[in-house]
DNA sequence: TATGAATGAGAGTTCATTCAT
DNA sequence: TATGAATGAACTCTCATTCAT
């Protein structure tokens, strides 16, 4: 069993990704992590914290994914198939981190461009700003027919993330349990790939 | 001035879509709806009543929107064209809306299909029954490429929807507020449009 | 339909009678009266006092008829005889009144006190006093082996109430319903008269 | 100090048995029992849940008594000497339990059948059961008068109990303090008991 | 570190009472 | 008289947080 700290961790995020901030309830989470509700103070000090702390937790492990695709040399093509690729297999195994956050956009909009300065500090430039720069030079370049990099950033991220959240919608709609669905994960990234390339490349 | 019962529901969808159930004060809800506390329960017996009240009224608005579209008789093209349109138009005014039933997919994953079996009751083969067929009709036709219904619908809802819920994220990494930007909704759509009739259709 | 002010008080003892002052609820009340609660306000002004008018009636019909058996002149076993069976019919006709009594008795003790001074007022001699005369009588004149006036009355009133309040531990150990047994009360004024005159009559 | 859960108890009893269920206040519960409010949430969840203690807790002291004193094999004689001496002595000194009781019969009369049938289960022969019997049989060996066990028992429990809840109509009427009068108990007890002999045996 | 008990600030809810019509 | 809407105070209950050990 891994140490009292990295349980709470793990509890809080299961109990925040839930039911927000608001809603979670830190004895939930105590019992859940098997520890004395007053450990949790005496390790975050209180209950905000300990979600900034899980927040942010999530916020550098799915970013800095990005992160590091965007610092690496390559064409529209290949960026693509590796964002789809990385991003869905690693949402799919930490589906909590895509609520969480969806959560807290909601909630607290104005935490993430928080987080981006804090994360990327004076470094912008190779973050949000390289990624910005790579989409308008494709373009000039020829690379990609979306001439605004805006609307390109939200098709991928749109077709990346969302099936995540609206799952609810997919499984009424079709009447199917989609992690049970064989296979579904690879046949999503396929099928994002497909109308990736093929709607936005030339 | 709308009647009480008009106002409450009005400063409670705010409230709600913001906050969640377990987030959201009945009290806030009243000093917005101008009324006092105890008028939320005269008419509403309980927030939690509330709460399914103003939920209900929302899906109802939303889910039928495209229940209508669903039924009229139209190819591949033209439904991708006009469900993209009424969406993101209808979604940019009511964007209370999509976040309350995001809140409530995470919070409450069961309640959308309840729902649906509610809303849609026995006649089930003319809402997702009836899209179901119609995706499959296309494909047979060879109107479409993507031979899966459920990976086409979720790449439509995607490009739909998310855009509305991640704001706070293209936000941080462009610098801008969406919101602003002149004629944004429009190129929205336009982008939107272009990529699902290059990447899905023949 | 009797009218409304009536049925007020109808409905009033039923609820006092049941859940006492504290306990009632003035909706209830209303809607057991077939009538609008403010109606309630308008005829009685206050909660607090229906609840008086409502125990003062009560106790008017109580006490007012000992204080009439009292003002006869007869000798002590016709006494008890009269007595119970006067008391114990009176009562199972109404049995409200004896909960209403008892739930005051324990809520505000002092109550019947008061009440005692405003109804005999100044002729207290032809109430209680009398009364306790006519025990001294007869225990002089050897017609009954009680010396103690107070232990006397105790006796009669203990016998001919008490079942009304103790019924749902006789109906436990006995596994009856008391008034669905056919002749239950007439039994009930024998069993009693008879204790009473062999175990306090010379 | 008794420890706090013991103190809650305790004030929760003086509470339930002057103002019932309904009527009770959690703060004033709190206040006599010196301990914050919450406390008494955090040891007995509702007021609700606080109150079924308490009752239960004196139903069981009550019936309890006598529960011992039936299981002793003795003649009627014997059973209403003992009977009588030790309940008025008990009572006289719990005068909470007797009001709490008498509420609690008024407002959910059915609250001791379903004690009797959990306090007694499946041994209920050793309890009202055995009662029963014994009375039948003092009658068949000609012990006692009465031939009706019920209106037998209906006698018992009212010469002991009723002096508890009529406390305040006897102080009106003879318009003294019963628990300031020297020996009071002892008096009644003898009077009781004097009623029931000549009244009942043969 | 760890725990059970304690606290105080509110949260949702109820209810007698009043108001406008 | 009669009604539905409105109000404010009070009540039960919850919860993050702290304390004593």
């Amino acid at each position: 069993m891994a140490d009292a700290k990295e349980r709470i961790l793990h509890a809080a995020l299961k109990e925040f990704s839930k039911e927000g901030l608001g809603g979670a309830r830190v004895e939930r989470i105590a019992k859940n992590a098997c520890i004395n509700k007053a450990m949790i103070f005496y390790y975050f000090s209180s209950k905000q914290n300990l979600y900034r702390e899980v927040l942010y937790g999530v916020m550098s492990k799915i970013f800095g994914q990005v992160s590091e695709l965007i610092s690496q040399e390559t064409g529209a093509e290949v960026f693509l198939e590796k964002m789809t690729e990385i991003y869905i297999t690693f949402l799919a195994k930490n589906q909590d981190f895509v609520r969480m956050i969806a959560l807290d956009m909601i909630r607290n909009p104005g935490n993430i461009d928080r987080f981006f300065k804090e994360f990327f500090e004076d470094r912008f430039e190779k973050g949000p700003g390289l990624l910005f720069g790579k989409v308008q030079e494709w373009y000039k370049k020829g690379e990609i027919l979306e001439s605004d990099p805006l609307q390109f950033i939200i098709n991928i991220l749109s077709l990346n993330i969302f099936v995540f959240i609206g799952k609810p919608i997919f499984e009424a709609i079709f009447n199917v349990k989609i992690d049970e669905i064989e296979g579904f994960y690879q046949n999503r990234i396929k099928s994002v790939v497909n109308i990736l390339k093929k709607g936005m490349l030339k």
